[in-house]
RNA sequence: GCCCCUGUAGCUCAGGGGAUAGAGCGCCGGCCUCCGAAGCCGGAUGCGAGGGUUCAAGUCCCUCCAGGGGCGCCA
């Protein structure tokens, strides 16, 4: 059981008791929070409890505090129970646990800090983006959270499993072939003109001359139809194979990368859209099939099936998530979405209704947009534009545990402004590098420990009672909690933070206490602390993504 | 016009209704005869505006202002 929940146990018990004496009044118990105190001398944890139940009772807010205090158990590992004004209660753990943790960490190693919220299928969708070109930096941000995110879920308990939906069906496609076909006829010096709504950028050039360094004028031998869906479906190989070495230079990886095309070869479309229409959420005019959304509150209908007969994306995107909650059984979900997607959260929510099943366990996490820019000037990010620069050249420019780093530090809801200019001036000296440089001066304590045949296996933790020790292991054992508020508010940002911090606790301890030195048992308790100390941090970064380096 | 997100230090951003609002960068000043100075220690400036709910509001509600995004038989 947690501490937190503990705290909340015993306060609980200690209102009982004192109402039982009648020292409470009539007054019912409210809810229980415990809080971290912002301030070092007000203890590990705190209550305002005493505030909340001055009206109920009328009493005095440090009357009941008094009182509570003294009808309180004291729990083993709890050194003082102290009132506070204007009525708050603080606690303050003992040295002795503290203490304690350093064994149970270096004893767990790379598990602590996991936590036991839940046992549920959890599927995360996301990145998604279109097999019609290379990955930006909006997806590279979504890549990082849904990464980030998956690494905490188990950590916390669930059963995770990634999934990037590969768009390899619709109408972007068919304006990907047409686009890359005439590229590919131009690279043969042919006179050829791109659609207007297709894909202007410059690598759809250098794919095309790609492909005709392997393939020749292969595709210009076939009837014209034919060369069209022989070369779109190479280019979108090439493209599908380029977005995997992206996202696995930034350290992402997926379960499964689930195909569009698969609904429509499973059958699974069909059944789909037959449910809908006999659940009659739909209606056939203008010679197209709606979705009758704005009957359950949605502000319109959105069509299924164009005029011409071929399915829109949010049809697919209905069979998709039947398929994720009814034929692979997962019990929640969360898809990771781009702001330009948010128009499509509120009929996915009524999708769920339409099927029957519970939209809270539906989560779509919308990813504001990240503005990329050198200096002044601002990049654009548009595939079918042209120019874009792509994630790939970003983590050319600033490495892949900067831009996890950087992605991460921002909750989702904030837009960002990404500067390569000051991304790459301020490289070396970036927070991650702070974070980094943490774990590679404990490797290196390390590595000198183990020179001089040290063994620290039988260190005395209890030695460790100075106030910068005790202040590095309260930061250590917090990391539980932070798994815990990631886990429960999907909001992955709190983890560069605590990352952060904890560096801080460790360059100040290491500035205030020499760890190899003359007091061989001194020496074994600290390298015993500083090898737990670097567990936390190389959980942290692997949390995150980063590496955790032992030398830079 | 309607919907979503954002407005906190010079800049980039944290802040689960609670105690004197924090961090990084930048700026100023100290610290290497000793385990990594990519480090440590110290210093200045701030909640867009106005109402409301509450014992308590940066946090919740309303209005307004400003910025971004969305409102396709695109995805």
């Amino acid at each position: 059981m947690s501490f937190r929940k503990q705290l909340a146990d015993t306060l609980e018990k200690a209102f009982i008791k004192a109402k039982e004496k009648g020292l409470m009044g009539d007054a019912n118990l409210p809810e229980i929070t415990i809080e971290r105190p912002a301030k070092p001398e007000h203890g590990d944890f705190a209550s305002s409890l005493p505030l909340k139940l001055a009206r109920l009772t009328g009493m005095k807010p440090m009357d009941i505090a008094e009182t509570l205090i003294q009808n309180i158990s004291v729990p083993k590992d709890v050194e003082k129970i102290t009132p506070a004004k204007p009525g708050f209660i603080n606690f303050t753990v003992s040295k002795e646990w503290l203490n304690k943790q350093v064994d149970v960490i270096c004893k767990e190693g790379e598990a602590y800090g996991n936590v036991k919220l839940g046992s549920q299928k959890v599927q995360i969708e996301f990145v998604s983006g279109n097999p019609t070109g290379p990955l930006h930096v909006g997806h590279g941000r979504g890549a990082v959270l849904g990464s980030t995110l998956a690494h905490v879920l188990k950590a916390a308990g669930y059963k995770v499993f990634t999934e990037y939906y590969v768009n390899d069906a619709g109408s972007q496609l068919e304006a990907f072939h047409q686009s890359l076909f005439a590229r590919y006829q131009q690279a043969l010096g042919k006179e050829a003109e791109i659609p207007g709504n297709g894909y202007h950028g410059n690598y759809m050039v250098d794919l095309a001359k790609k492909i005709v360094e392997t393939y020749k004028d292969k595709f210009l031998q076939m009837p014209l139809q034919k060369g069209i869906a022989e070369i779109g479906k190479i280019g979108i190989e090439i493209v599908m194979g380029m977005i995997k070495e992206d996202l696995k230079i930034l350290g992402v990886e997926f379960n499964e990368w689930f195909s569009e095309q698969s609904l429509f070869k499973s059958g699974q479309f069909d059944k789909t859209m037959k449910m809908l229409k006999d659940g009659k959420y739909i209606a056939e005019r203008e010679n197209a099939t709606w979705f009758t959304s704005s009957t359950m509150g949605d502000d319109r209908d959105n069509v299924l099936i164009r005029s011409d007969g071929t399915p829109t994306y949010f049809a697919s995107d209905i069979a998709y998530h039947y398929n994720k909650f009814v034929a692979r059984k997962f019990d929640n979900v969360i898809d990771i979405w781009g702001a330009d997607h948010q128009g499509h959260v509120s009929r996915m929510k009524v999708v769920m209704n339409a099927l029957g099943l519970d939209p809270e366990k539906l989560e779509i996490i919308i990813c504001q947009l990240v503005t990329l820019r050198r200096g002044q000037e601002v990049v654009k990010i548009s595939k079918r534009s042209g120019d874009i620069i792509s994630l790939r050249e970003v983590m050319d420019e600033v490495g892949a545990d900067a831009c996890r780093f950087v992605f991460l530090s921002r909750s989702a809801d904030s837009q960002m402004d990404f500067d390569l200019e000051l991304a790459i001036k301020q490289s070396a000296d970036n927070p991650v590098y702070y974070v980094q440089y943490a774990h590679a001066r404990i490797a290196s304590i390390l590595k000198n420990a183990a020179e001089k045949c040290l063994d620290y296996e039988g260190g005395r933790v209890t030695l460790l009672t100075s106030e910068p020790e005790l202040t590095l292991i309260r930061q250590m054992v917090r990391i539980s909690e932070v798994i815990e508020t990631v886990a429960t508010t999907h909001e992955p940002h709190h983890l560069p933070f605590y990352a952060q911090e904890l560096a801080t606790v460790f360059h100040s301890f290491y500035k205030q206490c020499r760890v190899i030195a003359d007091d061989a048992d001194m020496t074994c308790a600290r390298l015993k602390l500083v090898k737990a100390a670097q567990i936390v941090l190389a959980r942290t970064l692997h949390l995150m993504g980063m590496t955790a380096p032992d030398s830079m």
